[in-house]
RNA sequence: GGUCCAUUCGUCUAGGGGUUAGGACGCAAGAUUUUCAUUCUUGUAACACGAGUUCGAUUCUCGUAUGGACUACCA
């Protein structure tokens, strides 16, 4: 009997979600939509130091962009709310006492100064300090002080932190989903803190935990980040008796920078010459970092390319709908090793997209930006336009770009493309086409190529020739659509004056 | 330094004791086109190294190297 898988995405409002994190959630999101399960959005404030303005209702936007739907959270609420740890933050003692009561845990009073100080001398010594079994008897803690002193501390200084009594020389171990079975034995690990004497408030650890157990998570997938102390939350959980309701465990692979080293992080902002960021934002201090949404992405496309780093569905197939990402998904088939970012590959997958969105809405974006360029067009052209268009963006970015010509007569020619075709006898003969193309009555694209195909075979010229500079002339370089369909477009009167505006034109 | 994790084309990856090691992006060439793209075809390129096990190892084991994560009163 298994039961009911509720899984949840944790982030700490410290910045942006970058794309990592959006990996990570939407792994997740799979996963709990595979199996019919929860997925929980709940956010980990406990870091009242690094806590960013913005950052929570950053991460809805995102999820929402993305297509990850949240079924129980901080945006949407549920059985076991608030989701929000700063919310939650009044019953976190009464658990860190418990592990106390239970010698599972203990008091310590030391300062970070008296820290530092002890840090610094082991490491003259050439020697690592680490809090553990050895130091925790002889620095100020509940364990090494007399009890009335410990009273005294706690009740008159009120600096004192909780850590935990990491027990000595006991082998843990762990079995992760994606890594198989990890032993790490105990002495090698250091007594964590589990409540901060600075803010009054649990570490991650405690938090987390206590978190997981309450709101019933039956599946912990998080960054590979988390490995080095999940013993610290396998015991966490022996200590509170709940190793029955323990989550499984899944640590995902880490996404690296695509040059250099380490892993993404989100200070790497634009420095890398792609987002790292699903979305615009603007940070606090003013900062502002690109995002996939404003750099013209889809999200179908972001959410394909994310979800395939680091996992396939085991076939040849790579183009992948969210709902045919759920029916595939597993947490079996995700790969043990990091992976990088591939802007090129998003880019492929992005013009793919492009091509499968229904003209209709392509329509839409593009016409906002033709309304912010004081641009009108009447519907049934940008409908064609955007048809055209459509087959050649890589980006939504690109529309105006690559759609321009449609709407504004060239101010200026290709400087090579002109001196290539402008000259001979093809000024002449565009004259001659003029005449041509104006005789054409249902000014239709396949009605201009037939009447300006007929009349180069008849006079025996070269159509090269003829039509790149006619197209010199419409585009103003050797680029663009078929160019009987701009001139269709764009219509008789405006083919007719660009042929003439070249024609006028002396110096480039 | 210590602990843990990883290692197949440049990148994302499939595969698995005997294969021409497959696909995708990129790149290159060709076809198509009035141009640029698109599209199609073809090509390019990989099992980190060393031992062991084995008739046979890229696949299993162990080492080494390399990379990564963690080592905070951050998550």
């Amino acid at each position: 009997m298994s039961k009911e898988v509720r899984v949840r995405f944790a982030p700490s409002p410290t910045g942006a979600l970058h794309i990592g994190g959006v990996r990570t959630a939407l792994y997740n999101y799979l996963f709990a939509r595979k199996n019919g399960g929860k997925f929980i959005l709940r956010i980990e404030d406990t870091d009242s130091q690094r806590f960013v303005e913005g950052a929570e209702k950053y991460v809805i936007e995102a999820l929402k962009w993305c297509g990850i739907e949240i079924d129980e959270g901080v945006s949407v609420g549920g059985p076991h709310a608030p989701y929000r740890q700063s919310e939650r933050s009044a019953m976190y003692l009464a658990y860190a006492k418990q592990l106390v009561e239970n010698d599972y845990a203990y008091y310590a009073f030391d300062t970070a100064e008296e820290l530092k100080t002890v840090r610094s001398e082991y490491e003259k010594r050439g020697e690592t300090f680490s809090y553990n079994a050895k130091v925790r008897e002889t620095l100020a803690t509940s364990l090494s002080l007399p009890a009335e002193e410990v009273e005294r501390r706690l009740t008159e200084e009120n600096h004192w932190v909780v850590r935990f009594k990491m027990p000595v020389n006991e082998d843990i171990h762990m079995t992760d989903i994606i890594r198989g079975d990890v032993t790490v034995n105990s002495s090698t690990l250091d007594d964590k803190v589990l409540f901060k004497a600075v803010d009054k408030l649990p570490t991650y650890h405690l938090a987390n935990i206590v978190d997981d157990y309450l709101m019933e998570i039956s599946h912990v997938i998080r960054g590979e980040e988390w490995l080095p102390s999940l013993p610290l939350h396998v015991m966490l959980y022996r200590a509170f008796g709940w190793t029955e309701s323990m989550p499984q465990f899944a640590h995902l692979p880490l996404l690296l920078k695509p040059s250099g080293k380490g892993k993404l992080s989100k200070r790497d902002g634009d420095s890398l010459g792609f987002p790292v960021f699903p979305l615009l934002w603007n940070a606090p201090d003013g900062s502002v970092s690109r995002g996939y949404r404003e750099d013209g992405y889809l999200p179908e496309a972001f959410i394909n390319m994310i979800a395939l780093l680091g996992w396939n569905p085991g076939t040849e197939q790579e183009i992948l709908s969210m709902d045919e990402l759920i029916d595939l998904f597993s947490l079996e088939k995700v790969g043990k090793s990091g992976s990088r970012f591939d802007p090129e590959k998003a880019k492929w997958f992005n013009a793919h997209y492009i091509k499968e969105t229904p003209n209709e809405v392509l329509a839409k974006e593009f016409s906002k930006v033709l309304d912010d360029k004081k641009i009108e067009c009447e519907d049934a052209k940008l409908l064609k336009i955007t048809a055209i268009v459509k087959e050649r963006a890589l980006l939504m970015t690109d529309f105006w770009e690559l759609a321009s010509y449609f709407f504004i007569a060239p101010t200026s020619y290709n400087e090579k493309v002109f001196k290539k075709f402008y000259k001979d006898e093809n000024p002449a003969r565009v004259v001659e086409a003029s005449k041509i193309i104006s005789e054409v009555e249902d000014f239709t694209g396949e009605n201009i190529h037939e009447a300006l195909h007929q009349w180069i075979m008849a006079n025996e010229y070269p159509m090269g020739k003829i039509m790149n500079t006619l197209r010199l002339a419409i585009v103003g370089t050797n680029a663009g659509a078929d160019l009987c369909q701009i001139m269709s477009i764009i219509g008789k009167k405006d083919t007719l004056d660009r042929i003439n505006a070249i024609g006028q034109c002396t110096k480039l």
